[in-house]
DNA sequence: GTAGAATGAACGGCGGTTCAGTCAGAATTC
DNA sequence: GAATTCTGACTGAACCGCCGTTCATTCTAC
């Protein structure tokens, strides 16, 4: 009787108006409205309003890792596996813009999400990009005294930094434009010859 | 009759406030216990519990803009610069770990801040970095054919993401270290010959 | 007829903000 | 230079609007 895609139906609402919104500014209300349900409802799927954005970025982050390990696992070079991370990182976003704004600009606030109930799945987006550049030392194509844990923050971060600038800038240009130029420059940091 | 430095002691106190609770965490009053005044002085000089973060950031990143800038002009090769300018960020952070917590985990969130009130003096800093950045084309060290916007946003994103984890890691380990990597990696990545 | 899903009005407490009152020190008077 | 008045910075208890959460009631499917 408890239809069983209805929590998926609140978490599909919930970044809708968090994107429109903001976390702190959205009611539990206006996310029942968009869900076409009651606010009373919401509490038969979840304990409180914490809940909805904890889960919601678990359950978006665990996907987007498991896409990423699959295709990271479709190539063969390990320089080819960088580009390939640096393009679906942007393609997600830009598939997706209003999980763009719930990432990139809502769910950075404080103690309780990035650190805690998160951060084993972004510790696992940032262990595959570990085990590539690791893979690349180890067949000579990366320096191999590349400090592999700084380099994997350094890229995390760049493609971030791309994704929230596109964000903030009201998505006025192609994300994906930018994948290209930001995997040259970063092989071209890290790699033991030219690209 | 009216304090001058009052508002200072304010701002002072809200970092520290907000670093140990995070900003919607923390009660107007715990900021006025910590500055050692009462909740309504607080009052008298901001309009909003808003502007005392808006204040906060607005003053403590035109700060910062000033000294890379002043630190930038001393220098006159573009690739020391741009090493001057890692250095900076990390030793400014190390040496301020509340602020860093505000800046890093707390002032990330919505709409409010990123956007609007902040986004000037941001933007300020990603001009001290484009420039330099410019400049190393114009001299031939830089690829000339460098797409200097997105190399900009890759080295902020970069030093931001290894500063953030530095604070979400509880600081467990001297983040000027890092500046030295950090800089070479990203110069190998945009010059135009080895570095 | 009944179980249990859904509703939404009402509750409660939290916390930003206000403002009537206090008081230290400056100004004025004698 | 003491006494008195005045000023306005400061206080903090109380207010009040907001919104997350609850639960008595209604609805629906079997």
């Amino acid at each position: 009787m408890r239809d069983p895609d209805k929590p998926q139906q609140i978490i599909d609402a919930a970044i809708r108006v968090f994107a429109r919104n903001g976390y702190y500014n959205s009611r539990v209300s206006d996310i029942a409205r968009e869900a076409g349900i009651a606010s009373g409802t919401i509490y038969l799927y979840f304990k409180t309003k914490d809940e909805i954005l904890v889960t919601l970025f678990r359950e978006k982050m665990a996907e987007w890792v498991a896409s990423v390990r699959r295709e990271v696992a479709a190539e063969r070079d390990p320089l080819a596996k960088v580009r390939k991370i640096v393009a679906l990182h942007f393609r997600v976003l830009e598939e997706n813009p209003e999980l763009a704004e719930v990432l990139q600009v809502e769910l950075r606030q404080g103690q309780k999400f990035f650190r805690g109930a998160s951060a084993h799945e972004v510790s696992a987006y940032f262990g595959v990009i570990n085990d590539v550049l690791e893979e690349g030392a180890a067949s000579g194509q990366i320096r191999r005294d590349l400090p592999v844990k700084i380099a994997t923050k350094m890229l995390f971060g760049a493609m971030d930094q791309l994704a929230t600038s596109w964000v903030l800038g009201k998505r006025a240009y192609r994300l994906t434009e930018a994948a290209e130029p930001v995997a040259t420059i970063f092989l071209q940091g890290v790699c033991a010859h030219g690209v």
